[in-house]
DNA sequence: CGAGATCTTGATCTGACTCAAGAGTCGTGG
DNA sequence: CCACGACTCTTGAGTCAGATCAAGATCTCG
């Protein structure tokens, strides 16, 4: 009984399965022990600081299970979330020494970290994640730039429920706080939306943090 | 004869040099001539279509001389540029094989280009650049999420001004309107700012591209 | 010098913000 | 098992920053 549950524990672990499903066309990295990813997982409990900015940037994670915020602040405290890290996504990466970034766990995660490998490792071996996350923030940009709430909203499902394997039900891991702070709206304006996308007959939840999409291609014509 | 003009082709070019002065900390790419970025300088006008969206990816660009931006379109013709790039920017990369961007010359611009080389070399060359990106683009979503007009066409002054040499008067090379999508504002916002900093004594103009920034260290405790 | 493009300014409108209150949810302990 | 309290979320009313609409002014370049 206790073999049976650890075995999976290593592979068939579903955080990590999901992982590999999640990033298609991207494996888990690396393929296994060459380099240090396949560390054990570190636990993070909601909310706990993974690092802060100013520290110093030697790290870099891969998201096991769970889901990491990584934000800026402004003096009076307004906040810019950059990114929600889920599983299998890669993070850290910073253009010198320092971070220049907050990450917190979101729901409470796993991590797998990897000491930051020489400079050209580091290329061959982060290029594709670095990439990817330059797209994503490339496409964030024009959510932010030149959409309206609603379209934000419907941009945002569409976008979770991709990641997280392409069905049309699904959790958000994150308050409605994070998800105004990563939309640069309001918490109300995020709760109307949402209450309007249920008006409107394109969504549905099954408590507060479950979703779902009962009309993609009416969101998907929203928002593109 | 024809041996001295061609090396400082190489080296010595006005537009080489400022690029190696602009980019501190990173070469102009390639060390020259072992990959094909030293190659001649391909001249695009005003205006001009570099690639567009749904091309097939194959070539990267290094800003020699000029301005270049990077946009995307929403469906009713709004847009948001995601980036302006500057003598020593390197820019083009996707994450497939087809580009999700459009890319033309703002003013008159110079660029030399590299068919994409394998994807390991790729990784190597590239990294540093991506990274580059990607952290403009982290950037860049603080301003659009959550800063006033006044506070965004102050750090994009600043921005352009750092990126230029540092100096306090400089050029912009591109129309309010560019300014405008990149801020996601309207051209009438951006006018009505920069008139406002007038007002306050900030900024001034010399014609109406060329600025002039009266107190940098205001204008930074604006926006950060 | 003239025509088109680019930029500025004014007046009005509106989508999202702010402020305020109430409802729902969840965990804890009695 | 329920009651309490803290948190999270929703909804309403009023406000405001920036958008839209509409003239003009200025610049550029043939």
């Amino acid at each position: 009984m206790n073999a049976i549950v650890q075995r999976p524990q290593a592979f068939a672990h579903p955080a990590i399965v999901n992982a590999m499903v999640l990033e298609r066309g991207l494996p888990v990295l690396p393929v296994a022990g060459d380099v240090g990813l396949s560390q054990p997982i570190s636990n993070y409990k909601a909310g706990e600081e993974i690092y802060a900015q100013g520290e110093k940037a030697d790290t870099l994670y891969q998201v096991a299970f769970g889901c990491v915020r990584v934000y800026r602040l402004l003096a009076d405290g307004r906040r810019q979330i950059s990114a929600f890290h889920l599983a299998g996504d890669v993070f850290g990466f910073e253009n010198d020494e320092t971070h220049h970034f907050f990450a917190e766990a979101v729901s409470s995660a796993g991590l797998r970290s990897l000491r930051k490998p020489s400079t050209s490792d580091a290329a061959t071996l982060m290029f594709p994640f670095t990439l990817r996350s330059l797209v994503r923030a490339q496409e964030h940009l024009l959510v932010l730039g030149r959409q309206t709430a609603l379209e934000r909203i419907a941009a945002f499902l569409l976008d979770l429920a991709e990641r997280q394997g392409g069905h049309d039900e699904f959790e958000m891991p994150m308050p409605r706080n994070d998800i105004a702070d990563y939309l640069g709206l309001t918490i109300e304006t995020v709760s109307r939306s949402f209450s309007e996308l249920k008006r409107q007959g394109l969504i549905q939840l099954n408590g507060l943090r479950q979703v779902e999409l009962l009309c993609p291609q009416d969101l998907k014509d929203m928002c593109c």
